[in-house]
DNA sequence: TCACAAATGTGAAAAAAATAACAGCTTAAG
DNA sequence: CTTAAGCTGTTATTTTTTTCACATTTGTGA
């Protein structure tokens, strides 16, 4: 059973699960700690005690093979058992994502999309189920989405959280630039380019000393 | 003068000026370290030391005023010198954020928009100027622009990268999907939304045990 | 004015994470 | 077959970050 795995580690193995993914397609076999480390940028240490946390030996003194490293991590970090997803307003934002929907097969499946203007639902055609945002809680439950892309401007996006933690969501994407208060029991990822953009001055600042 | 703020309290801070900004704008004097812990989801206790490494104290014992602390705040991560941003790639998320460009004040402006597609760069009206990729080494020299938002496809990504560095960028929010291979004096802020909703995935199912 | 409840700021302790070190396995070449 | 170079898994060490504890300050009401 895995003990508990630090949230670091965590974000890097989903990016190392990403990673194996596009070398499994490009025909790799193996590959090491060390180019690992290169490609994501981080140290061969780190690589190999990221994937210790695993509990799950490889054979120890031969490099990594692909596709069983992949598995590994898929199945210990249930990236197998796709999770069903859906996007809230399809504005702009919400839109190009939904059109990403070749996710399947990565850990989840966009299932449905929610907007409050039903003209953008009547005429954006999706290959998905798209319904008004008052249809949240209900969709959410029948369905059993478990994760949220939430892409509404700034004052919608707590009443569209409230509704999704109605429905039973366990996770949600926040692109909107409202700070969501909100159970802390579901796990909840702020992506803000106002915010990413304010961190990387910041850090510009500071590494100009 | 700052020795070294580590690195998730800039992020912290970051957050907490965004909310500063609100009160102010609300009307808002004063707040605690513990409201503002409820508001960021983090203790009293990391609130204050996080504002302690500014070196620079308040009175103590009375609670924190909001003007003054966001200005500290501000003067010590340098949000107050505005710097130059550019978009690259404007589709669906790249025309988004370009509208968003009532970002001054923040600490950036957005200045210019490219895309290789030199259709949209006559097509879109956007109130800045627009240019064709090739352009991004030039225009980000002579306007000395110091970070990017990179919108584009996976497979046009590092092409991109490799020229907004010619151009002398300092920083740059990755959108896109690819992995950059980049130098590491640049900051680099990968926002993926696939890689979010696996991180979320997993955690949910961690959370599970 | 005084006492008390409620804050802050910060050095110290604890916890978490990154890094290093190394024993032991694997592969390839001679 | 044997050796050497290279790699992994894991324990130990160091560094970083968070949490705690408390001296000190403010504001309020009697």
């Amino acid at each position: 059973m895995i003990h508990s795995i630090p949230e670091p580690a965590i974000k890097r193995l989903s990016a190392l699960y990403q990673l194996l993914c596009r070398l499994e397609k490009s025909g790799v076999q193996a590959i090491s700690s060390k180019e690992i480390g290169e490609r994501l940028d981080i140290s061969a240490h780190t690589v190999r005690k990221d994937i210790s946390y695993l509990r799950e030996a490889q054979i120890s003194g031969a490099r990594y093979t692909v596709q069983k490293l992949k598995e590994l991590i898929g199945r210990s970090l249930k990236f197998t058992t796709s999770r069903k997803a859906c996007v809230v307003g399809l504005g702009k934002i919400g839109a190009a994502i939904l059109n990403y929907s070749r996710f399947g097969g990565y850990g989840f499946d966009i299932v449905a999309g929610f907007d409050s203007n039903v003209n953008i639902v009547e005429t954006l055609n999706a290959d998905m189920d798209l319904f008004p945002s008052y249809m949240i809680p209900e969709v959410v439950t029948d369905r059993s989405i478990e994760l949220a892309v939430l892409a509404v401007p700034a004052d919608a996006a707590q009443l569209c959280a409230d509704r999704l933690v109605k429905g039973g969501i366990k996770g949600i994407v926040n692109f909107s630039s409202a700070l969501l208060t909100i159970d802390k029991k579901i796990a909840v990822s702020d992506v803000d380019v106002t915010k990413e953009l304010r961190v990387l001055s910041a850090m510009i600042s500071l590494a100009d000393r």
